[in-house]
DNA sequence: TCGGCAACGTTAGCGTCACCAACGATTGCG
DNA sequence: CGCAATCGTTGGTGACGCTAACGTTGCCGA
């Protein structure tokens, strides 16, 4: 279902200690906990990230809804027709500007979106699971000290 | 040349603190910072890893550097192809195992890794940019434990 | 000694993720 | 009023790591 993360378990000196190499080593492991987490309940990392941008800033058109989850618009297509089948968002037609469509959450998308969050929140333990509640919190801060500053 | 990394610059807050998010677009740019480093001189991630593991494990065949580089078998066939039309590596059957071939590390191959290695040391402190040495230390430590703890 | 199993290298193809290009339909600005 | 921009959609790209299949070659036990 998700590709499994590089096995490498010794790689050459060289790489092994390149933080570049731990980041996206660590960030693949990460990212199958997560995808596969979501997977067994028919979920996506996508669904995740709009359900949540719903349900903060409400109803809106899919290409806003697009922007607000970081999902290409093109992307964007596939993403809301799994969760219309799902019933999780409904997609009508704004009658103010016919291009658009406004996506809204539903009932049981607020309800799915409730089971993903806890899913979720129970797999970053899972990933965080040898390191002490404050050396997550020296993690996190690091990362997102970074991250602010390679966004630019 | 590469994919760029997700332009995600404020997502819902569901999303936006999470470690597994943080790790997976600090990974992102990562990624690409060394991705599109090598690409400049025409060299991928692949080719350094090899390079790296012939250098200090000496020639072996295409199967067990693959094992020690971490690279899938059937992706060695065109690492293996694109080092050896650069000159950087040299492909001979082993006289002693017919289904084998083994590669050497040319003297131009210990040249380019000296290059790459270069490359990929400044793109590490590129990275890192925003943070002090002390910081680099327990970023690097963090992430060395997560990895090993989830490599079981 | 030889029959079958295992390893090697190779080709082909998949699935995910983020992207780009192009398109028709629609809107809104100058 | 016409032209540019936006919206949703389709289809395709490229990197990465994977699986499946196949022919060749080596090895080991009966």
């Amino acid at each position: 279902m998700e590709p499994s993360p590089p096995v490498a378990g010794d790689l050459p000196e060289l790489v092994r200690d390149l933080p570049s190499w731990l980041l996206t080593q660590t960030a693949a492991y990460a990212h199958r906990l997560v995808g596969d987490g979501l997977a067994e309940i028919g979920a996506r990392r996508y669904h995740y990230r709009v359900l949540a941008a719903l349900a903060e800033d409400g109803p809106m058109s899919q290409a806003d809804l697009g922007r607000r989850a970081g999902i290409h618009l093109s992307d964007m297509v596939a993403t809301v027709n799994e969760l219309a089948e799902q019933g999780h968002v409904e997609r009508t037609p704004d009658p103010k500007d016919r291009r658009r469509n406004v996506i809204t959450l539903t009932g049981p998308g607020q309800h799915q979106l409730q089971i993903l969050a806890h899913r979720v929140a129970r797999i970053q333990d899972d990933l965080l699971a040898p390191l002490a509640p404050a050396e997550r919190e020296v993690l996190t801060d690091l990362l997102r000290r970074l991250l602010a500053y390679h966004r630019d």
